[in-house]
DNA sequence: GCTTGACTTAGAGTTAACTGTAAGTCGTAC
DNA sequence: GTACGACTTACAGTTAACTCTAAGTCAAGC
């Protein structure tokens, strides 16, 4: 049994909207959409397998155009095999160089909530509120 | 001993460019910037601090809208340090919840690229590729 | 006193990623 | 057979966050 979808129902289930499949159909990033007779997309499950790898590579900042040279390579057939296992190598580390970078932002943010919820007390019992530099 | 930095050099030490410095200035991101008696921008240490929590707000994906937002608090003074706190605190769970996302993606990523290898080691050995969507 | 370099402003231009509009086509329900 | 709703295209508009240009000011060194 092979399940198809509408581009409405595609977008639906991608959490997008069907502007924004368009747009990405447009720039090449879903190569092998088919159509009906009347010229609808049709969105087979493995195009939406393939949807949701090119809106997990978006979703971790990978830009459209380098999101299309992965798809672009897919077109090409198995010779390519190897350049996309590199590239999602690649962006892998990329990945995780943005996980360091959110926790470290998160240890910021936390002393600064560590000031504040000090401050507040300091502020809601009368007394001086400290300043944020000797944090 | 009282530490001073020029626009260029506070840019260099936030890993900016002095546009940028001058963009949030205007945008009122960087509230209290004293000037030198020539209209030059002067930057103290608690300058860079309070620069420090834009960028790192800025970091995490809060619009420069939000930010000033806060600046705007920081200026109004101590009856809205429980208004930062709370802001702090949403922004908080928002990072969070962005370290989940990044590590649902990561395991995609993962799946996909046990695919590849996979994938990779059959084409190498000119065995038949295992299809994408049985993985 | 003139050049040089670092700064200033106002405002225009750029980029990425959408987002929306207008005009038209197609297939089904009445 | 016609109205309706879901789709199509081409293309224009939007948004956020810069990024750059042009014209000008100022202080220090020769």
């Amino acid at each position: 049994m092979i399940v198809e979808y509408s581009i409405t129902q595609a977008a639906k289930k991608m959490q997008l909207i069907t502007y924004t499949l368009r747009y990405y159909d447009r720039e090449g990033l879903l190569p092998s959409i088919s159509r009906t007779k009347a010229g609808n997309r049709v969105f087979t499950e493995a195009d939406l397998d393939m949807l949701s790898v090119v809106c997990c590579l978006k979703n971790t900042g990978m830009p459209i155009k380098e999101i299309k040279q992965f798809t672009d390579w897919q077109n090409e057939g198995d010779h390519t095999l190897h350049a996309r296992h590199n590239m999602l190598l690649k962006h892998k580390e990329d990945v995780l160089k943005q996980m360091e970078d959110l926790k470290e932002n998160l240890r910021l943010l936390d002393h600064k909530l560590d000031y504040y919820h000090n401050a507040c007390h300091a502020y809601d019992a009368g007394l001086p509120i400290p300043s944020c530099c000797e944090t």
